[in-house]
DNA sequence: ACCTGAACACCGTTCAAGT
DNA sequence: ACCTGAACACCGTTCAAGT
Protein backbone atom coordinates (compact mmCIF):
# COMPACT_ATOMS: atom_id res chain seq x y z
CA UNK A 1 0.00 0.00 0.00
CA UNK A 2 1.36 3.42 -0.70
CA UNK A 3 2.44 5.60 2.43
CA UNK A 4 0.38 8.28 3.45
CA UNK A 5 3.38 10.38 4.74
CA UNK A 6 2.36 13.43 2.94
CA UNK A 7 -0.81 15.25 4.30
CA UNK A 8 -1.81 16.57 0.66
CA UNK A 9 -0.78 16.22 -2.84
CA UNK A 10 -2.55 17.92 -4.88
CA UNK A 11 -0.97 18.63 -8.13
CA UNK A 12 1.62 21.73 -8.19
CA UNK A 13 0.77 24.87 -9.55
CA UNK A 14 1.34 28.49 -9.15
CA UNK A 15 -1.87 29.28 -7.40
CA UNK A 16 -1.65 26.00 -5.26
CA UNK A 17 1.61 27.29 -4.62
CA UNK A 18 0.45 30.83 -3.57
CA UNK A 19 -2.85 29.69 -1.47
CA UNK A 20 -0.29 27.20 1.04
CA UNK A 21 2.44 29.62 1.41
CA UNK A 22 -0.34 31.95 2.72
CA UNK A 23 -2.20 29.31 4.87
CA UNK A 24 1.54 28.83 5.75
CA UNK A 25 2.44 32.60 6.94
CA UNK A 26 -1.54 33.03 8.32
CA UNK A 27 0.05 30.29 10.71
CA UNK A 28 3.50 30.84 11.60
CA UNK A 29 4.27 34.07 10.33
CA UNK A 30 5.95 35.14 7.06
CA UNK A 31 9.91 34.26 8.69
CA UNK A 32 8.06 30.85 9.62
CA UNK A 33 8.06 30.57 5.56
CA UNK A 34 11.15 28.58 3.80
CA UNK A 35 10.81 27.23 0.87
CA UNK A 36 12.01 23.98 1.83
CA UNK A 37 9.16 24.20 4.93
CA UNK A 38 6.69 25.05 1.94
CA UNK A 39 7.60 21.97 -0.01
CA UNK A 40 7.34 19.58 2.74
CA UNK A 41 3.29 20.80 3.13
CA UNK A 42 2.79 20.45 -0.11
CA UNK A 43 4.22 17.14 -0.31
CA UNK A 44 6.42 18.09 -2.66
CA UNK A 45 10.83 18.40 -2.82
CA UNK A 46 12.11 21.57 -2.56
CA UNK A 47 13.00 22.40 -6.26
CA UNK A 48 10.11 20.73 -7.50
CA UNK A 49 8.75 24.63 -6.19
CA UNK A 50 10.81 26.52 -9.16
CA UNK A 51 9.29 24.59 -11.91
CA UNK A 52 6.22 26.96 -11.26
CA UNK A 53 7.90 29.99 -9.86
CA UNK A 54 10.98 31.98 -10.09
CA UNK A 55 12.50 32.32 -6.68
CA UNK A 56 10.92 33.19 -3.07
CA UNK A 57 10.73 37.08 -4.24
CA UNK A 58 8.51 35.78 -6.60
CA UNK A 59 6.09 33.85 -4.51
CA UNK A 60 5.91 36.73 -2.03
CA UNK A 61 5.05 39.49 -4.39
CA UNK A 62 2.10 36.95 -5.34
CA UNK A 63 1.00 36.43 -1.80
CA UNK A 64 0.37 39.96 -1.37
CA UNK A 65 -1.33 40.63 -4.35
CA UNK A 66 -3.38 37.58 -3.79
CA UNK A 67 -4.44 39.14 -0.62
CA UNK A 68 -4.83 42.47 -2.28
CA UNK A 69 -7.90 40.87 -4.00
CA UNK A 70 -9.97 40.82 -0.66
CA UNK A 71 -10.02 44.39 -0.38
CA UNK A 72 -13.49 45.57 -0.66
CA UNK A 73 -14.01 48.94 -3.94
CA UNK A 74 -17.40 50.33 -2.47
CA UNK A 75 -19.46 51.89 -5.46
CA UNK A 76 -22.93 53.76 -5.48
CA UNK A 77 -21.46 56.17 -2.94
CA UNK A 78 -19.95 59.39 -2.76
CA UNK A 79 -16.05 59.82 -3.08
CA UNK A 80 -15.10 60.58 0.33
CA UNK A 81 -17.16 57.78 1.85
CA UNK A 82 -15.87 55.15 -1.01
CA UNK A 83 -12.25 56.75 0.47
CA UNK A 84 -12.83 55.90 3.66
CA UNK A 85 -14.32 52.93 2.92
CA UNK A 86 -11.59 51.27 1.02
CA UNK A 87 -9.30 52.54 3.83
CA UNK A 88 -11.10 50.57 6.16
CA UNK A 89 -11.43 47.46 4.29
CA UNK A 90 -7.48 47.69 3.50
CA UNK A 91 -7.02 47.72 7.34
CA UNK A 92 -9.11 44.37 7.47
CA UNK A 93 -7.13 42.69 5.46
CA UNK A 94 -4.03 43.87 6.41
CA UNK A 95 -4.98 42.28 9.86
CA UNK A 96 -6.38 39.10 8.77
CA UNK A 97 -3.14 38.59 7.11
CA UNK A 98 -0.52 39.96 9.58
CA UNK A 99 2.47 39.24 7.58
CA UNK A 100 1.06 41.59 4.69
CA UNK A 101 1.76 45.08 6.12
CA UNK A 102 5.46 44.29 6.07
CA UNK A 103 5.69 42.72 2.54
CA UNK A 104 3.25 45.40 0.68
CA UNK A 105 6.26 47.61 1.48
CA UNK A 106 8.92 45.97 0.19
CA UNK A 107 6.89 44.45 -2.89
CA UNK A 108 6.03 46.16 -6.15
CA UNK A 109 2.53 46.25 -6.68
CA UNK A 110 0.87 43.52 -8.41
CA UNK A 111 -2.45 43.62 -10.90
CA UNK A 112 -4.64 43.68 -7.75
CA UNK A 113 -2.84 46.42 -6.07
CA UNK A 114 -2.39 48.49 -9.19
CA UNK A 115 -6.42 48.04 -9.63
CA UNK A 116 -6.94 49.08 -5.56
CA UNK A 117 -4.72 51.94 -6.27
CA UNK A 118 -6.66 53.15 -9.37
CA UNK A 119 -9.53 52.76 -7.48
CA UNK A 120 -8.47 55.40 -4.59
CA UNK A 121 -7.00 57.82 -7.18
CA UNK A 122 -10.35 57.65 -8.84
CA UNK A 123 -12.11 58.42 -6.05
CA UNK A 124 -9.62 61.38 -5.12
CA UNK A 125 -10.32 62.48 -8.51
CA UNK A 126 -13.67 62.34 -8.47
CA UNK A 127 -13.85 64.05 -4.90
CA UNK A 128 -13.90 67.62 -6.16
CA UNK A 129 -10.54 68.20 -4.35
CA UNK A 130 -7.76 70.18 -6.25
CA UNK A 131 -5.00 68.02 -8.16
CA UNK A 132 -2.36 68.98 -5.42
CA UNK A 133 -4.98 68.00 -2.57
CA UNK A 134 -6.13 64.93 -4.39
CA UNK A 135 -2.19 63.43 -4.84
CA UNK A 136 -1.24 64.34 -1.36
CA UNK A 137 -4.64 63.04 -0.05
CA UNK A 138 -3.76 59.39 -1.43
CA UNK A 139 -0.27 59.66 0.27
CA UNK A 140 -1.64 60.89 3.56
CA UNK A 141 -4.63 58.04 3.76
CA UNK A 142 -2.32 55.24 2.24
CA UNK A 143 0.31 55.94 4.60
CA UNK A 144 -1.92 56.15 8.01
CA UNK A 145 -3.80 52.76 6.81
CA UNK A 146 -0.28 51.30 6.25
CA UNK A 147 1.51 53.08 8.73
CA UNK A 148 -1.24 52.53 11.33
CA UNK A 149 -1.51 48.80 11.15
CA UNK A 150 2.60 47.82 10.86
CA UNK A 151 2.88 49.87 14.00
CA UNK A 152 0.29 48.64 15.81
CA UNK A 153 1.48 44.62 14.91
CA UNK A 154 4.86 45.74 15.25
CA UNK A 155 3.73 45.88 19.20
CA UNK A 156 2.44 42.25 19.45
CA UNK A 157 4.87 40.77 17.24
CA UNK A 158 4.13 36.86 17.07
CA UNK A 159 2.39 36.71 20.42
CA UNK A 160 -1.24 36.37 21.32
CA UNK A 161 -2.79 39.75 23.07
CA UNK A 162 -2.15 37.98 26.62
CA UNK A 163 1.56 38.03 25.52
CA UNK A 164 1.52 41.07 24.43
CA UNK A 165 0.12 42.74 27.95
CA UNK A 166 2.46 41.63 29.80
CA UNK A 167 5.34 42.36 27.50
CA UNK A 168 3.84 46.32 28.41
CA UNK A 169 3.50 45.61 32.00
CA UNK A 170 7.48 44.50 31.91
CA UNK A 171 8.21 46.85 29.62
CA UNK A 172 6.80 50.23 31.64
CA UNK A 173 8.50 48.27 34.62
CA UNK A 174 11.67 48.62 33.27
CA UNK A 175 11.08 52.36 33.22
CA UNK A 176 12.36 54.75 36.09
CA UNK A 177 9.06 56.95 37.11
CA UNK A 178 10.81 60.09 37.59
CA UNK A 179 12.05 60.34 34.18
CA UNK A 180 9.06 58.38 32.17
CA UNK A 181 5.90 59.69 33.87
CA UNK A 182 4.48 60.57 30.53
CA UNK A 183 5.34 57.24 28.98
CA UNK A 184 4.10 55.04 31.59
CA UNK A 185 1.08 57.17 31.70
CA UNK A 186 0.47 56.81 27.96
CA UNK A 187 1.00 53.04 28.27
CA UNK A 188 -1.34 52.43 30.52
CA UNK A 189 -3.83 54.42 28.95
CA UNK A 190 -3.42 51.21 26.15
CA UNK A 191 -3.57 48.56 29.18
CA UNK A 192 -6.98 50.39 30.65
CA UNK A 193 -8.55 50.91 26.76
CA UNK A 194 -9.84 54.10 27.76
CA UNK A 195 -8.73 55.03 24.80
CA UNK A 196 -11.14 54.55 21.43
CA UNK A 197 -10.22 53.54 18.13
CA UNK A 198 -7.37 55.96 17.14
CA UNK A 199 -7.30 54.50 13.97
CA UNK A 200 -10.43 55.55 12.42
CA UNK A 201 -10.73 59.12 14.36
CA UNK A 202 -7.31 60.26 12.70
CA UNK A 203 -8.33 58.94 9.36
CA UNK A 204 -11.51 61.00 9.46
CA UNK A 205 -8.77 64.03 11.09
CA UNK A 206 -7.24 63.62 7.61
CA UNK A 207 -10.04 63.64 5.41
CA UNK A 208 -11.89 66.05 7.03
CA UNK A 209 -8.30 68.25 6.93
CA UNK A 210 -7.94 67.70 3.36
CA UNK A 211 -11.69 68.81 2.61
CA UNK A 212 -10.94 71.88 4.83
CA UNK A 213 -7.89 72.96 2.69
CA UNK A 214 -9.61 72.79 -0.28
CA UNK A 215 -12.24 75.09 0.84
CA UNK A 216 -9.41 77.79 1.78
CA UNK B 1 56.83 41.14 9.95
CA UNK B 2 52.94 41.43 11.13
CA UNK B 3 50.82 41.01 7.79
CA UNK B 4 48.41 44.38 7.40
CA UNK B 5 45.78 41.91 6.03
CA UNK B 6 43.27 43.45 8.77
CA UNK B 7 42.40 47.11 8.00
CA UNK B 8 41.52 48.17 11.57
CA UNK B 9 42.16 46.22 15.20
CA UNK B 10 41.00 48.52 17.58
CA UNK B 11 40.15 46.43 21.17
CA UNK B 12 36.38 44.94 20.42
CA UNK B 13 33.92 46.68 22.25
CA UNK B 14 30.02 47.02 22.60
CA UNK B 15 30.15 50.67 21.09
CA UNK B 16 33.44 49.93 18.11
CA UNK B 17 30.79 46.95 17.37
CA UNK B 18 27.38 48.94 17.14
CA UNK B 19 29.39 51.83 15.58
CA UNK B 20 30.98 49.44 12.45
CA UNK B 21 27.63 47.89 12.17
CA UNK B 22 25.95 51.48 11.70
CA UNK B 23 28.49 52.08 8.96
CA UNK B 24 27.95 48.56 7.49
CA UNK B 25 24.59 49.13 7.39
CA UNK B 26 24.45 52.77 5.74
CA UNK B 27 26.81 51.13 3.31
CA UNK B 28 24.54 47.66 2.02
CA UNK B 29 21.76 48.08 3.41
CA UNK B 30 20.70 46.19 6.51
CA UNK B 31 20.34 42.89 4.33
CA UNK B 32 24.03 43.40 3.78
CA UNK B 33 25.23 43.21 7.29
CA UNK B 34 26.32 39.91 8.87
CA UNK B 35 27.84 38.55 11.97
CA UNK B 36 30.67 37.14 9.92
CA UNK B 37 30.65 40.16 7.67
CA UNK B 38 31.22 42.86 10.33
CA UNK B 39 33.57 40.65 12.36
CA UNK B 40 35.89 40.48 9.48
CA UNK B 41 35.42 44.48 9.06
CA UNK B 42 36.58 44.82 12.43
CA UNK B 43 39.65 42.41 11.89
CA UNK B 44 38.07 39.42 14.46
CA UNK B 45 36.50 36.12 13.91
CA UNK B 46 32.87 35.61 14.38
CA UNK B 47 32.98 33.91 17.64
CA UNK B 48 34.43 37.14 19.21
CA UNK B 49 31.70 39.26 18.93
CA UNK B 50 29.90 37.00 20.98
CA UNK B 51 31.63 37.83 24.32
CA UNK B 52 30.27 41.63 23.76
CA UNK B 53 26.45 41.05 22.27
CA UNK B 54 24.25 38.40 23.15
CA UNK B 55 22.94 37.86 19.88
CA UNK B 56 22.00 39.94 16.43
CA UNK B 57 18.55 40.97 17.88
CA UNK B 58 20.51 42.98 20.69
CA UNK B 59 22.76 44.05 18.17
CA UNK B 60 20.13 45.18 15.90
CA UNK B 61 18.34 46.92 18.76
CA UNK B 62 21.13 48.42 20.06
CA UNK B 63 21.56 50.08 16.68
CA UNK B 64 18.41 52.00 16.23
CA UNK B 65 18.75 53.22 19.79
CA UNK B 66 22.04 54.74 19.00
CA UNK B 67 20.81 56.23 15.91
CA UNK B 68 17.67 57.38 17.93
CA UNK B 69 20.71 59.38 20.05
CA UNK B 70 20.69 61.89 17.19
CA UNK B 71 17.69 62.85 17.17
CA UNK B 72 16.46 66.78 18.01
CA UNK B 73 14.74 67.93 21.38
CA UNK B 74 13.69 71.01 21.01
CA UNK B 75 13.45 73.23 24.30
CA UNK B 76 12.21 76.97 24.83
CA UNK B 77 9.49 76.57 21.76
CA UNK B 78 6.05 76.44 22.14
CA UNK B 79 4.75 72.80 22.64
CA UNK B 80 2.93 72.41 18.66
CA UNK B 81 6.63 73.78 17.43
CA UNK B 82 8.27 71.66 19.94
CA UNK B 83 6.37 68.84 18.32
CA UNK B 84 7.06 69.73 14.85
CA UNK B 85 10.19 70.21 15.20
CA UNK B 86 11.14 66.17 16.81
CA UNK B 87 8.82 64.81 14.35
CA UNK B 88 10.97 66.75 11.67
CA UNK B 89 14.53 65.76 13.35
CA UNK B 90 13.32 62.15 13.56
CA UNK B 91 12.48 62.18 9.93
CA UNK B 92 15.85 63.27 9.08
CA UNK B 93 17.29 60.40 10.52
CA UNK B 94 15.95 58.13 9.19
CA UNK B 95 16.85 59.30 5.72
CA UNK B 96 20.20 59.74 7.40
CA UNK B 97 20.20 55.48 8.08
CA UNK B 98 17.79 54.66 5.77
CA UNK B 99 17.70 50.52 6.86
CA UNK B 100 16.65 52.60 10.78
CA UNK B 101 13.08 52.78 10.34
CA UNK B 102 12.29 49.19 9.34
CA UNK B 103 14.07 47.89 12.19
CA UNK B 104 12.25 50.65 14.17
CA UNK B 105 9.21 48.93 14.07
CA UNK B 106 10.36 45.69 14.51
CA UNK B 107 12.35 46.44 18.37
CA UNK B 108 11.64 46.98 21.73
CA UNK B 109 12.62 50.82 22.35
CA UNK B 110 15.53 51.46 24.13
CA UNK B 111 16.61 54.14 26.74
CA UNK B 112 17.22 56.98 23.58
CA UNK B 113 13.83 56.03 21.75
CA UNK B 114 12.19 56.29 25.04
CA UNK B 115 13.87 59.16 25.67
CA UNK B 116 12.52 60.32 22.75
CA UNK B 117 8.73 58.95 23.57
CA UNK B 118 8.96 60.93 26.76
CA UNK B 119 9.87 64.09 25.26
CA UNK B 120 6.71 63.77 22.57
CA UNK B 121 4.49 62.75 25.42
CA UNK B 122 5.33 65.74 27.37
CA UNK B 123 4.72 68.44 24.73
CA UNK B 124 1.50 66.82 23.68
CA UNK B 125 0.87 67.08 27.93
CA UNK B 126 1.59 70.67 27.52
CA UNK B 127 0.35 71.51 24.58
CA UNK B 128 -3.11 71.94 26.24
CA UNK B 129 -4.67 69.28 24.19
CA UNK B 130 -6.96 67.00 26.00
CA UNK B 131 -6.09 64.13 27.43
CA UNK B 132 -7.44 61.71 24.68
CA UNK B 133 -6.56 64.02 21.73
CA UNK B 134 -2.74 64.12 23.35
CA UNK B 135 -3.07 60.41 23.22
CA UNK B 136 -4.36 60.01 19.67
CA UNK B 137 -2.13 62.63 18.80
CA UNK B 138 0.97 61.09 19.66
CA UNK B 139 0.21 57.97 18.12
CA UNK B 140 -1.16 60.18 14.42
CA UNK B 141 2.16 62.11 14.52
CA UNK B 142 4.75 59.20 15.17
CA UNK B 143 2.80 57.42 12.49
CA UNK B 144 3.30 59.70 10.09
CA UNK B 145 6.83 60.14 11.04
CA UNK B 146 7.81 56.59 10.49
CA UNK B 147 4.73 54.89 7.98
CA UNK B 148 5.21 58.47 4.79
CA UNK B 149 9.41 57.34 5.62
CA UNK B 150 9.09 53.77 5.10
CA UNK B 151 6.81 53.87 2.10
CA UNK B 152 9.12 56.93 0.87
CA UNK B 153 12.46 54.31 1.44
CA UNK B 154 10.32 51.16 -0.44
CA UNK B 155 10.15 52.86 -3.76
CA UNK B 156 13.52 53.23 -4.11
CA UNK B 157 14.85 50.30 -2.20
CA UNK B 158 18.33 50.41 -2.59
CA UNK B 159 18.92 52.14 -5.64
CA UNK B 160 19.93 55.13 -6.41
CA UNK B 161 17.33 57.94 -7.45
CA UNK B 162 18.27 57.33 -11.29
CA UNK B 163 17.60 53.83 -11.02
CA UNK B 164 14.57 54.60 -8.72
CA UNK B 165 13.02 56.93 -11.70
CA UNK B 166 13.74 54.10 -14.14
CA UNK B 167 11.54 51.73 -12.07
CA UNK B 168 8.64 54.45 -12.17
CA UNK B 169 9.10 54.38 -16.09
CA UNK B 170 8.89 50.97 -16.31
CA UNK B 171 6.26 50.31 -13.20
CA UNK B 172 4.07 52.96 -15.68
CA UNK B 173 4.79 51.23 -18.76
CA UNK B 174 3.35 48.39 -17.54
CA UNK B 175 0.37 49.83 -17.03
CA UNK B 176 -2.97 49.35 -19.41
CA UNK B 177 -3.30 53.01 -20.04
CA UNK B 178 -7.43 52.48 -20.50
CA UNK B 179 -8.09 50.65 -16.99
CA UNK B 180 -5.76 52.43 -15.00
CA UNK B 181 -5.32 56.68 -16.34
CA UNK B 182 -5.41 57.86 -12.73
CA UNK B 183 -2.82 55.84 -11.69
CA UNK B 184 -0.43 56.66 -14.67
CA UNK B 185 -1.22 60.33 -14.16
CA UNK B 186 -0.21 59.92 -9.90
CA UNK B 187 2.76 58.37 -11.03
CA UNK B 188 3.76 61.20 -13.37
CA UNK B 189 3.34 63.96 -11.12
CA UNK B 190 6.05 61.99 -8.94
CA UNK B 191 8.37 62.15 -12.15
CA UNK B 192 7.43 65.62 -12.75
CA UNK B 193 8.34 66.86 -9.62
CA UNK B 194 5.35 68.74 -9.82
CA UNK B 195 4.03 68.06 -5.96
CA UNK B 196 5.57 69.70 -3.61
CA UNK B 197 6.65 67.50 -0.04
CA UNK B 198 3.58 65.80 0.64
CA UNK B 199 5.48 65.00 4.36
CA UNK B 200 5.05 68.67 6.06
CA UNK B 201 1.67 68.98 4.54
CA UNK B 202 0.33 66.25 6.27
CA UNK B 203 2.26 66.76 9.07
CA UNK B 204 -0.11 70.33 10.07
CA UNK B 205 -2.57 68.81 8.34
CA UNK B 206 -2.89 66.56 11.46
CA UNK B 207 -1.47 69.26 13.80
CA UNK B 208 -4.01 71.41 12.78
CA UNK B 209 -6.48 69.09 12.84
CA UNK B 210 -5.82 68.05 16.45
CA UNK B 211 -6.02 71.82 17.69
CA UNK B 212 -9.30 72.17 15.61
CA UNK B 213 -10.74 69.22 17.21
CA UNK B 214 -9.77 70.22 20.77
CA UNK B 215 -11.27 73.24 19.96
CA UNK B 216 -15.38 72.15 19.03
C1' DA C 1 38.40 37.53 30.36
C1' DC C 2 38.68 37.21 25.71
C1' DC C 3 39.51 34.90 21.23
C1' DT C 4 39.49 30.85 17.92
C1' DG C 5 38.02 26.79 15.08
C1' DA C 6 35.20 23.13 14.18
C1' DA C 7 30.62 21.82 14.00
C1' DC C 8 25.34 21.99 13.73
C1' DA C 9 21.14 23.08 11.79
C1' DC C 10 19.42 25.78 8.91
C1' DC C 11 18.81 28.99 4.37
C1' DG C 12 17.89 29.99 -1.25
C1' DT C 13 19.31 28.37 -5.39
C1' DT C 14 22.22 25.92 -9.50
C1' DC C 15 22.83 22.13 -12.06
C1' DA C 16 22.73 17.44 -13.88
C1' DA C 17 19.98 13.59 -13.88
C1' DG C 18 15.90 11.12 -14.10
C1' DT C 19 10.76 10.21 -15.97
C1' DA D 1 7.16 19.15 -18.96
C1' DC D 2 7.85 18.21 -14.39
C1' DC D 3 10.25 16.15 -10.39
C1' DT D 4 14.44 14.65 -7.65
C1' DG D 5 19.04 14.59 -5.26
C1' DA D 6 23.38 16.20 -4.55
C1' DA D 7 25.95 20.21 -4.08
C1' DC D 8 27.29 25.28 -3.27
C1' DA D 9 27.62 29.32 -0.81
C1' DC D 10 25.84 31.27 2.57
C1' DC D 11 23.39 32.12 7.55
C1' DG D 12 23.27 32.51 13.29
C1' DT D 13 24.80 30.16 17.02
C1' DT D 14 26.75 26.19 20.44
C1' DC D 15 30.44 24.25 22.41
C1' DA D 16 35.13 22.85 23.59
C1' DA D 17 39.59 24.44 23.37
C1' DG D 18 43.13 27.65 23.67
C1' DT D 19 45.66 32.04 25.92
Amino acid sequence: MPSKQTPQRQPLSRTAIVSAAIDLADLDGVQGLSMRNLARRLGFEVMALYNHIANKNELLSMMVDTVAEQIDEPSGVEPLQAIRANAMSTRAVLIKHPWAAELWLKHLPGPARVAQMEFLLRAFDESGLSKDLAHHGFHAITNHVHGYTLQEQSMTLGSDPEEAEDAMHAFIASLSPNDHSHTIAHVHQHLDGSTSSSFELVLDLILDGLVRLDGQ
